[in-house]
DNA sequence: ATATCATATGTTCATATGAACATATGAAGA
DNA sequence: TCTTCATATGTTCATATGAACATATGATAT
């Protein structure tokens, strides 16, 4: 075809040598957006301070300060955390009087964790 | 005790209102070298570039010209996150003549992607 | 052996990000 | 209302990291 006209940017000068695979798992491809959004989920268990955090509330529902003694870290730190956490509605909050309570959202978020750990233990 | 003699520096004055439940999470934790593999393991999957990888591979092999010409990426790009992948165990790959093709190492990749997706969904 | 081509590596640079500082908010009690 | 204290937010700074450049390696065919 046309090609040998358009130089080799963005693959192999032989282009398409599995061009029917490229071809199938492009239909298969999650669009762009969810690719990134999948991304930012996975990049919030990719620190060790919130991965800590999310292990202690995979263990038990705990105040801010509670989660600052366990991991010996400042409270700054800790709520930022917790923010970032809470506004991808990985965790979820209650206040009592002044002491906010924080869970995990949901139960996906326990099974993420033991899975990735099970791929550790095993490799 | 002598707690009130050092200042609040870690914790709330009032250490341990859950001292309970700071004490038993802290049994059930990871040693924090388990916790930085862990977060270094999700690390790896919180990258567009990479997850977009990891997808393909997901669903088929693919040799890195072919990868470059799915992503629209550049070669170099592609062939580096493949050394990151395959470092961490989380890829593997074959030599066939000039041609090296990818697969992932194993099912819990698979499972994690599938698992987070589904998260993605019902959020 | 030498050219070719797929893949890998070294390096630079711009950007993203986490920790810690200071400070603000908001709830409860005096 | 004024204080106290748990939590939240604004900001800065050092570090981590991904993309792209140039270039190296390694395998095949001529």
């Amino acid at each position: 075809m046309a090609n040998s006209t358009r130089s080799a940017i963005e693959t192999c000068v032989v282009e398409g040598i599995h061009h029917h695979v490229v071809k199938s798992v492009q239909k298969k491809m999650p669009n762009p957006v969810a690719l990134y959004e999948l991304a930012d989920l996975f990049k919030l268990f990719g620190d060790s301070t919130r991965l800590g955090i999310l292990w202690a509330l995979s263990e038990s529902e705990m105040c801010v300060c509670d989660i600052c003694a366990l991991l010996q870290m400042k409270q700054p730190t800790v709520s930022h955390q917790l923010r970032n956490l809470k506004q991808s509605r990985i965790v979820k909050n209650r206040r009592e009087g002044k002491i906010v309570y924080y869970t995990l959202e949901d139960d996906h978020i326990r099974q993420l964790l033991n899975l990735a750990m099970d791929h550790l233990i095993e490799s």
